[in-house]
DNA sequence: TAGACCTTAAACAGTT
DNA sequence: GAACTGTTTAAGGTCT
């Protein structure tokens, strides 16, 4: 089996900001994506409209991304969505059910199959409703789907989770806390490898003779499907980072000042990944690592591409980073939406679980950082308070600035101030309540 | 041959 | 305390 590109720690391929990262995992974990999409649309073309082809101040994903993050559900269960686009190229409706998968696994009851942990992995989480799937899940999919692991020594395992843990397609979603189904985390895979991996798939039954291919491959239909849908997203990403920061912008307002109470997330996989100076040097993703107290400079292209990416931006991403976006018209209802602050002042998200019927234990939907960012905020002592406060302030301040700049990117600077101040007036409400 | 990629094993720490 | 999860390191094999 040839190299797979970009898949290891050591790699130091350009990356994408923790906050598209975590904007196309809500993305994923959204079950009611379609219905958010259309929400969000008519808003958008309120303000879209001005700014009709500039890239990633283009809202028009909104309208095209009905169509595109239908088909992100590329392994999801149930029926096989229609795509336009493969109307529009001509190509059968592709069947990502697990029947693409099984002529290979079968064969394979008692041979290797001829796909790398990464690829199994990746299968796996593909195949799952939301992107997501704990280590478990992931065991299971594998054994479900490749009988020889039955079989096989326990060892397998061990490298399932070496390469989660190592392999930078593979990114952790916090579990939050207080969740009864289960421990550790759930594992996405990071859209910017899907490239790589779907390559590496399409590779290895036919490209390339693999090393213990033994067993039949994967349909050629399936690969190519799957490699268009792929390309597809490619295509988007761009506009994807926009509605990303967009929608950070969203988590960081109603966030913000709760945020300050709550030290950033305990070490996580991005971190840990950076440290293999890899493909999460993304600056945004360092700088919220960094605290609160970097200032360093970056590149002022990518801090251009992720103007949002400020401190606001960052130390919501650092919550978000994984699971704590909203959907999209929140940004402009932050106020309706606010009402949803829960006793924990953790809600005005979406759960990562929240549609995920396999994690839905948890009705507080105390999704990864987020939740955990607020949900110990009674157990803070006052003497800080003050502190806090004033921090808050400048944090406030701070959201102002990165709103104002991703808005800016966006032609809407016009609603800024009032959409600030109001959301701001009302997270006070929410806050005195 | 070197480097990249991948697998396997093991140790360890933290969590449930 | 056991089992599970996650991280890290190391060694060795295969391929380009």
């Amino acid at each position: 089996m040839g190299p797979v590109i970009g898949m290891t720690p050591d790699k130091t391929a350009e990356t994408p900001g923790a906050e598209k990262v975590a904007a196309l995992s809500q993305i994923y974990k959204m079950g009611s994506l379609p219905e958010a999409i259309d929400a969000a649309r008519p808003k958008a073309t309120l303000v879209g409209s001005e700014f009709a082809d500039d890239e990633l101040t283009n809202l028009n994903w909104l309208h095209e991304s009905t169509n595109l993050l239908t088909n992100f559900s590329l392994g999801s269960e149930g029926p096989p969505m229609v795509s336009p686009l493969y109307d529009i190229e001509g190509d059968d409706v592709p069947s990502f059910g697990p029947s693409c998968y099984q002529s290979p696994e079968q064969k394979s009851a008692t041979s290797k199959p001829p796909y790398s942990f990464s690829l199994l992995i990746y299968m796996a989480i593909e195949h799952s409703p939301n992107k997501c799937l704990p280590v478990k899940e992931i065991y299971s999919w594998i054994l479900d789907h490749f009988p020889y692991f039955a079989t096989a020594p326990t060892g397998w395992k061990n490298s399932v989770r070496h390469n989660l843990s190592l392999n930078k397609c593979f990114q952790k979603v916090e579990r939050s806390h207080g969740k009864v189904n289960g421990k550790g985390s759930l594992w996405c895979v990071d859209p910017e490898y899907k490239p790589n991996l779907m390559q590496a798939l399409k590779k290895q039954p036919f490209s390339s003779e693999p090393r213990n291919c033994q067993c039949g491959s994967l349909s050629p239909h399936y690969l190519s499907s799957v490699f268009k849908q792929n390309q597809v997203r490619t295509l988007k990403e761009s506009d994807i980072d926009a509605a990303a920061a967009m929608m950070l912008l969203n988590t960081s307002l109603e966030q913000g000042i709760l945020e300050c109470e709550k030290p950033l997330p305990l070490k996580t996989s991005l971190q840990k990944k950076r440290n293999y100076g890899n493909a999460f040097n993304h600056p945004s993703a360092i700088r919220l690592q960094e605290s609160d107290s970097s200032t360093t400079s970056i590149d002022p292209k990518e801090d251009h591409n992720y103007s949002a990416s400020s401190m606001a931006a960052q130390r919501c991403a650092s919550r978000s980073s994984v699971s704590s976006l909203s959907s999209v018209d929140e940004v402009y209802e932050f106020i309706p939406k606010s009402s949803h602050v829960g006793s924990d002042g953790s809600e005005g998200f979406h759960s990562e679980e929240d549609t995920d019927v396999d994690y839905e234990d948890d009705p507080l939907g105390d999704s990864g950082y987020a939740s955990q960012a607020c949900a110990d905020t009674s157990h803070k002592g006052q003497p800080g308070k003050r502190m806090r406060k004033q921090s808050c302030q400048e944090i406030d301040e701070e959201l102002k600035e990165a709103a104002g700049s991703l808005l800016h990117l966006a032609g809407i600077r016009t609603c800024l101030g009032s959409l600030i101040s109001t959301a701001k007036t009302q997270n006070q409400k929410q806050r005195k309540k």
